[in-house]
DNA sequence: TATTGTTATACTCTATAACTATA
DNA sequence: TATAGTTATAGAGTATAACAATA
């Protein structure tokens, strides 16, 4: 927006950095669902992708885990895992030890989903950094990790912190 | 994930970029759509705040501009619109000069909301980033003003492009 | 006939409230 | 009674296909 030319000279702030995410996240999003949706054979949301993310880390993982690290509800999450169940990739048994907790797992044909889906956004965006030099590129590696640790679902302000 | 320290010896590339983004920014995004439904006397979803935005800068624009600049089909920025024009937030006008062109822009209450929310949403925002460096958000910004760069709609695969 | 938008239809995302099953 | 999930309900986001109005 401004005529600055070098980062020394920004007002760098926690403002001006929320101003750019604001600008610039849910455009980042958009391409990013545009890609994920785009490939028909495989077809998932973000927030299925997501899902189907979070259980390559965490095998047998419970709904509320699930719910918690994806920020969303327990209605949310059960529905989302009923759509994923029902196309086949994913598992959901209840766990032995406490019936009444859910253990979820990626079936076979979801851990495929999950690596096509992956490889073809990760080189669609790869293609966007094509004509980026090996300087610019750095420093988004650098920003996105800090932002990982800021936003990683320990450092959100908890729901689980909510006092009763 | 890696016991790495310094930037300059990661394996920069790409595709490291591109994994990146595809791990954090979901997490970034879900963040400041809670912020933005969290106040219940504003009360906009992501991409109302963007058409909001996009209408601050854009006055009479028409409804392909709109849809264009978002990344939306026009059905869907036609539905977005009308929920907004309800709420009284937006007018739709017919161009003088192409009738079938829509005219948008902002109400005065559409304004207000719109600084309430964006304060809202950045005051968020910059708390979360209270903790880190100048050096840290120095990178932030600049990495952002880079994806802003790469992601902006003139840079998308443009729809209008489409042969025919 | 081509362009701009809207309506119809069909899904998914997402939340809150009410409920069921298990502990 | 408390916890983990599900179901009910409601509204928004989003797309494609079919349509209407204007040029």
């Amino acid at each position: 927006m401004q005529p600055l030319q070098k980062a020394t000279i920004w007002k760098v702030s926690p403002d001006l950095c929320a101003r750019e995410l604001l600008a610039g996240v849910p455009a980042i999003m958009r391409f990013i669902r545009h890609q994920m949706r785009r490939n028909r054979q495989v077809e998932l949301t973000v927030p299925q992708f997501r899902a189907l993310v979070f259980l390559t880390r965490a095998e047998d993982a419970s709904l509320s885990a699930m719910a918690e690290h994806l920020g969303l509800s327990l209605p949310a999450a059960s529905r989302m895992v009923e759509l994923l169940v029902k196309r086949g990739l994913m598992e959901r048994r209840a766990q032995p030890t406490d019936r009444r907790r859910v253990s979820l797992s990626l079936t076979r044909r979801g851990r495929e989903t999950f690596q096509t889906a992956f490889a073809a956004t990760q080189v669609a965006l790869s293609r966007s950094f094509g004509s980026l030099s090996r300087r610019e590129l750095t420093q988004i590696v650098a920003a996105m990790q800090i932002l990982n640790r800021v936003f990683a679902p320990e450092n959100r302000p908890a729901e689980s912190l909510k006092l009763k």
